[in-house]
DNA sequence: CTGCGATTGATTGTTGGACAATTTTTAGTA
DNA sequence: TACTAAAAATTGTCCAACAATCAATCGCAG
């Protein structure tokens, strides 16, 4: 008998908590937005204790913010939580390329399975498809992330990835992008090949880096805030707390 | 009128948490006990309700593995989980703190409380006090990270460092390294009062791979494996899922 | 005696309602 | 208008119950 993988029914608690996540990345509950739990719980026919808890799940996710006796909200993402965001991106994914590598760990499916992202990311772009672009993008550095096999990493990255994806899907800078992360990607995919994990991660480490920076500047040019109206401060400009 | 910090009491639920913390770090709740929700709601007088929430919080910090109608128990520490704790620790630590002097952000007081606590080492050390040693030990990580002002990246740092704290108390592998640790942290003092933050990342970051590559070695030496009997692989030895 | 399946018991998942604590809103007053 | 106090809305916590699932026990065939 050859080993089946066991498929865990989903707790409701994890249905309820994908259905807000869809909501929230379809753009249906935007960042800032409140998220009562008894209107939740009618909508989603479900207790108002199974609503809180997948609360917390996305809590922990970073997709949502909770605070005491006030609730919970779509997280609102300021240009200095964005380039945090980004560099801790630029730190890990990197790694995790690299623990890949050294490990010989990517097989001939998952070269074929990037280049196959990075097909989409050509298609979507010239039919003009968002969605497909950024998921295809997304779905690009996934798999990269996930052949390291370093559990904490891959969850960390998870969470990033996602919080990434909240702040693409809520302004339209990406687009201008496209081009550019095409060709970086192929560059990516092309070090890759070479086997090199120092190349690997540096070149990796550099697209990342460019992506949030280019992302950070044109939103300070179109004076953009992500919903949060705070301080527009520069790169690795840091403020006591 | 002056801007006063308003302290907010602690909700219910976050109180218990700290609670069963406080009672895992002590060592009265060893890795791999479960931990009933009645149970615990009996010991604490509180409702179940809040029992679940608070297991969810330490799940959140690392410090409890949850399963579905399984239950919650307090997480085992495989080799293999504490070397990807370890490396993470040794690429985001010493970035926070090359952050925290880039932008100068540590001031005389920060410096003075480093050495206070090298000096409790020290003092720890010589009376025998093991979990004043160790205590110092993590203060010391903490009060580095936390200038570096990056929101996410500390609070990552801070999991990272109470499970680090779990995986010590629950070996007493750490003692033998006493020494060494306190002439690594002098270093990294003498390293950071240059101000050179190249160096200082770079410095900071080897003490720590040390301090796991050690730990690992001693681990293997003993057979010890921390509650869970996994396979004892080798630092960056990876296997496929 | 051993290995297997069905039954039982224990534990978690989920519900609904209720009340307390706190915030937010509203209304009223100077 | 600004400030204060009452009212409404929302979250925090508790309780009791039932459903779903897992762990242990028991009986039975081999």
């Amino acid at each position: 008998m050859t080993m089946r993988e066991v498929v865990r029914p989903p707790t409701l608690t994890e249905t309820v908590a994908t259905a807000i996540q869809e909501a929230i990345l379809r753009g249906d509950l935007r960042p800032g937005e409140p998220l009562h739990e008894v209107e939740l719980s009618k909508n989603l026919n479900t207790s108002r204790g199974t609503v809180r808890e997948a609360l917390r799940l996305l809590q922990r996710e970073g997709l949502v913010e909770v605070f005491v006796y006030r609730g919970a909200f779509v997280t609102e993402l300021s240009p200095r939580r964005i380039w945090e965001i980004y560099t801790l991106r630029a730190k890990l994914e990197p790694y995790a390329l690299r623990l890949a590598l050294e490990a010989k760990a990517c097989t001939p499916e998952d070269l074929a399975g990037l280049k196959n992202y990075l097909h989409k990311m050509g298609e979507s772009e010239r039919s003009d498809d968002y969605q497909g672009l950024i998921t295809a993008d997304m779905d690009f550095h996934c798999l990269l992330a996930s052949r390291s096999g370093h559990a904490l990493l891959i969850n960390m990255l998870d969470n990033l990835r996602t919080l990434t994806l909240l702040f693409i899907l809520n302004t339209k800078l990406y687009r201008s992008d496209m081009v550019a992360d095409e060709v970086s990607h192929q560059a990516i995919l092309d070090v890759i090949l070479t086997g090199d994990p120092e190349a690997a991660e540096a070149t990796l480490a550099r697209h990342i880096t460019d992506s949030g920076t280019s992302l950070l500047r044109r939103m300070a040019e179109v004076g953009m805030t992500v919903g949060n109206p705070l301080a527009l401060d520069q790169g690795s400009q840091l403020t006591r707390t």
